[in-house]
DNA sequence: CCGAATTATTTTAAGATTAAAATATGATGC
DNA sequence: GCATCATATTTTAATCTTAAAATAATTCGG
């Protein structure tokens, strides 16, 4: 692959002989690693996939409920008068027309509502019912324990760490990506 | 919720006056952060969940291609003599069934080719075409570059300790599911 | 050698997901 | 008022995904 960024790997030969700034400079300009921001994500999906796959198995043995349903009933769980399904598909971060049919598979279930907003009539409002809340705060209390079990082997100072750098992480990301 | 490990908030009420040692167990037994684990979780997901987004639209935009054949295709790229299906199940952390259809495609698209194993006729090895060499190669290039830019907020030694991090996870994570 | 257990893959059915197009409602400028 | 643009949701087609059942091939104990 040819070098895009202009710089490359320095050698002796580039180096005239008997300057202390150009000892530095091969420092300074030593090749970066090209693959660390590559392994960082590779390690991150690793572990996301790890927790997403155990926390699946479990809803689906313990509690017949899949991580979508869990996961959208989450979002509802925080607010008691409901959310828009574009608010909804926002905190999800999955594609609008995604809930319909989500909403409506939960609907059958009985476990949340769906009403038109009465100002804007465009907008359904989605909430969780009586007997989907019931559910959930026993789901939420399974899915704490799952984690807190799962993550048994780090430090609580660890689990802090990692999430403020996980923070900066998310900041970046926001920042950087296209639009 | 009821208390489950046995663990309460110790209250002045539960302590003896006049005694160091009882001090020390309030700070001790200080009731612990219950959604720590939970709050790296959502982190952790939040994040995967940015990037994935964004190196799917990415692939799409740009190079017409879709994310879980970019998976499967890097997968095969660091094998040159190919893969069974079931070891490639495996790396990517799919479900077996999931890769028949995948791998169609892509030999469809002409990236991969699939042969039986000439000493196990059960096994399926999946290779990299040429041509699929070199599209993928181009698409790592590409992709690389993404994730560079997306944290370029962070500087190497963050990202370097997230991936130490994270590794400390990986470990816990594997150690502590079930089987 | 043969039957039983194991292993590798495919098939099936249901669900989840996306992007894009279609539909429906609201808001705004004139 | 009305045309136009924007917003909210649904529909559609294709792909992806999983779990479980079915199929096919191998291994192994006797």
């Amino acid at each position: 692959m040819p070098e895009k960024t202009g710089q490359r790997p320095h050698s002796a030969a580039d180096t005239p002989l008997g300057s202390f700034d150009d000892v530095e400079a091969i420092v300074r300009l030593e090749p970066r690693d090209q693959k660390r921001e590559l392994r960082l994500w590779l390690r991150l999906l690793t572990c996301a996939n790890l927790i997403e796959s155990e926390i699946r198995q479990r809803l689906r043995i313990d509690y017949d409920m899949t991580l979508p349903r869990f996961d959208l009933m989450a979002q509802l769980y925080r607010e008691p008068d409901g959310l828009r399904l574009s608010d909804l598909s926002k905190r999800m971060m999955v594609s609008n027309g995604n809930l319909t049919a989500l909403v409506d598979r939960l609907i059958a279930d009985g476990y949340v509502s769906r009403t038109t907003d009465t100002n804007d009539r465009r907008a359904a409002v989605v909430q969780l019912t009586k007997a989907g809340t019931l559910i959930f705060s026993q789901l939420a209390e399974a899915h704490e324990g799952w984690l807190r079990a799962l993550m048994g082997d780090l430090s609580p100072v660890q689990i802090q760490s990692l999430t403020q750098d996980l923070a900066q992480l998310k900041r970046s990301l926001i920042h950087r990506r296209q639009d």
